[in-house]
Parts: structure tokens; C-alpha cells; sequence
DNA sequence: TGAAGTCTACCTACTAGAAGGTAGACAATG
DNA sequence: CATTGTCTACCTTCTAGTAGGTAGACTTCA
């Protein structure tokens, strides 16, 4: 803890700019010394080893969106908007660049290959995001405020399904704006209002 | 030309198998070579490179995509009934763990780090597969057998990021059905016919 | 027809460099 | 003075790729 920003943040930072460019195999601890600036050595003084790192990685977003998310519900308590916002906070990191992939959805396909320690927490991160939305689409239907055909959970699934989907046309088609074009629709088509 | 099943092609299904694993660096030439029976030379006396090998594999995939779509249009005039075929064979493929993920979806999730002739190869392949869906979109509307609000092209992006997304949700839920539960409803919604 | 040359597919053995990781010395600092 | 963070210097294993050679099938042509 000597200096203002913690060598561990940057280590961290720099390996989930990595991960979302080129997946768990797409880096080395080289790459990350030479963008941190310090050696090999001292990433390993941080994380013993690269399941270390790409673990707490994991655990740490995790840990970060459902919080989150539990802030997102306080501020817009209208589920329509919730997911509005949520949209948008991905369109926004997509269209800037700043985080143009989900970490967890770029580990999620690498899912058979990962160490089991990261896998288990790439899982957690779904069955959070998803029990999350879940959530919200309960409550917008009881509200009067979603409207949709099947269970709340198929719901929720083919809007995770829609969103991290539209990360890949974007990237794959070199079109960030594609993102906010596939789910300013999709988020649309859920309102039980006439439209 | 030697023996019936060639070297070269069993090269090629080994390569695919590992990328739809772990991703272009999720493995080695070593690792083929040994699902393979032969030496890792031998390897690079069909494929110079890796980048060679890869390039082949995700060209001759689109090729063969392309033939596919073309004969399934012969087999199947109803758009709609073009959409389901294409579902029904992913979640096929999905559930007996056949090809439990698509090549050019793992690649284009890795694009940023991806040498530039592989990348190129799999820009290709999200061009195309989105071109024949734009064109039975389009059909589909003109004949009144599918419905959607927005253009063609749009319904054809959302409708391919809804089908990798569902692949990466069958895969992070270790759930080989919710491809299909996503998929059928999905399809279904863009039917004309009352529902 | 059979010898000479060529081609394909594979092999063993090797290389340089990158991978993840370790041991131990040296500062800084609370 | 002990902890924390960093360093240099190293190790082992794996990486893609190369060099050079062998066995056998196919061609060419005197």
C-alpha cells in the first residue's frame, strides 16, 4: 500500500484488458510486467501464480456487479429502466472502447479449457447475472411493466443470451454501435406498453 | 492421398475440436499430433503454420456453411421453416456434444488478439452467415411468413447474436438444453401466424 | 522393362525463444 | 527490526518452427 494506485489494481486492470482481447491464453505474465512496469517477479509477489490472478479476477467482478446492480435497483426502481440502464452502461463501454467485452463472457467460452479454480468462478458470475435478471423480470411482470410469453428465468436467459451475443456481432463486424442497435429493441419489445 | 480418412483432414477436425475447446492459443501443435498419431513435423509438412492451419480451417468452415445454406434453401422454401432447420441443427450439434460450440463465435470473441489473415477469415464468415439471414428475413416478410418491426438486416444481427449468446449460456450453465429453450421461442416470436 | 528421378508423407533430432514459476538479495518504511 | 515490495538471476517445460533424412509410390524415357 505505498503508493496512490496499488501495483495489485494495475496488475489486475492490465490482465483484464488482456483476457478481454485474447481470452485466458491470450497473455503472459511478461505482457503485464512490461505494461505495469515492474518484473515478472513481482506480479508473482501479488499472485503466486496465474490462476491466482485470473481468480480473483473473476471473483472480484463478480463481486463488484452485484453491487452494482443492488446500486442500479435503488436509484431505478422501474425494472423497464433497469434494464435500460443496464444496456447502456454495456453500450457505453463498448462504443468508448474503455471495456469493449464482457471478462466473464470471453472466459465463459473458453469454459472447457480453463483451470478448474477460474472456471468455477466464471459459473458464479452467470448464475448471479442471471438469478439477478431473473429477479427483475418477476417484478416487471407482476408490475404490469414487462410483458413476455414464457418463465421469467427463459427470459432472462435469452436477454443475457441477446446481450453478450451483440458483444460478439460488434466486435466480429468492427461496429461498437451495433451493440446499442441489437438492444435498444430487444429491451423495447419487453414493455407492456403499446409501442 | 494415401490412406481413406487423409491426414490432413483429420489435422484440420482435431484443430477445430481444440479452438471450440479453449481458442486459438489453447493449444498446441503438439497436442494435435498426438490425438492425431503422427509427429509434430508431420503437422507442419500439411500446414506450414499455425496461422496456415487456421486459416484453412475457418475458410474451408465458411465454404462449407455457405453450401449448406444454399441446399437447405433448395430443401426448405418456408423461411420460417429455414430458421428453425437452422436452430434445430445447433441444438443438435449442442446437445450430443457433437460440435458443442461454433468455431468462427470462439474466434471472433479472441479477434483482437488473432493473427491478421486468421482474423480476416473469420470476419468473413459472420459477413456471410448474416448476408443469408438478412436475405430470408427479408423473404420472409415479403411473402408474410415472418414479422418483425425493425429492417431485415437488424432482425438478421439480433437474431445471430441471440444463437451465439444461447451457445455461450449452454455452456456457462453446463445446460446443452437451454440452447434449444432459448432458440424455439425465439424463432417462434417471428412467425406471422397467430401464437 | 527397368533405371533414374521426383513427389508425398512421414520421421528423428534439433533450435531459439517464451511460458509459468522460484530463490534469494536489497531497499524502504511503519 | 520485521514486513512489504521490488529486483536480478535463474530453472523447467512448452512453444512454433527447422534441418535433414527415409520409405514408398508415381513418372519419365532410353
Amino acid at each position: 500500500m505505498s503508493s496512490l494506485v496499488m501495483t495489485s489494481d494495475q496488475i489486475l486492470a492490465s490482465a483484464r484488458n488482456f483476457i478481454v482481447s485474447g481470452g485466458y491464453n491470450g497473455f503472459s505474465y511478461a505482457d503485464i510486467a512490461e505494461v505495469v512496469g515492474v518484473r515478472k517477479a513481482s506480479i508473482h509477489h501479488h499472485f503466486p501464480s496465474k490462476v491466482d490472478l485470473v481468480r480473483t479476477l473473476v471473483a472480484r467482478h463478480r463481486e463488484r456487479t452485484e453491487v452494482s446492480m443492488a446500486d442500479l435497483e435503488s436509484k431505478f426502481p422501474d425494472p423497464l429502466a433497469l434494464l435500460q440502464t443496464y444496456a447502456g452502461y454495456w453500450a457505453k463501454c463498448i462504443e468508448d472502447a474503455s471495456v469493449p467485452f464482457c471478462v466473464c463472457a470471453l472466459l465463459a467460452s473458453e469454459l472447457p479449457a480453463l483451470p478448474p479454480e477460474v472456471a468455477v468462478e466464471v459459473r458464479a458470475y452467470f448464475r448471479s447475472l442471471s438469478s439477478w435478471l431473473t429477479k427483475v423480470m418477476n417484478r416487471g411482470a407482476e408490475q404490469g411493466i414487462l410483458k413476455f410469453a414464457g418463465s421469467a428465468e427463459l427470459e432472462a436467459e435469452t436477454f443475457m443470451a441477446t446481450v453478450h451475443g451483440a458483444m460478439l456481432s460488434a466486435r466480429a463486424n468492427g461496429n461498437p454501435a451495433l451493440f446499442d442497435a441489437i438492444l435498444t429493441p430487444t429491451v423495447q419489445r419487453l414493455s407492456a406498453k403499446v409501442h
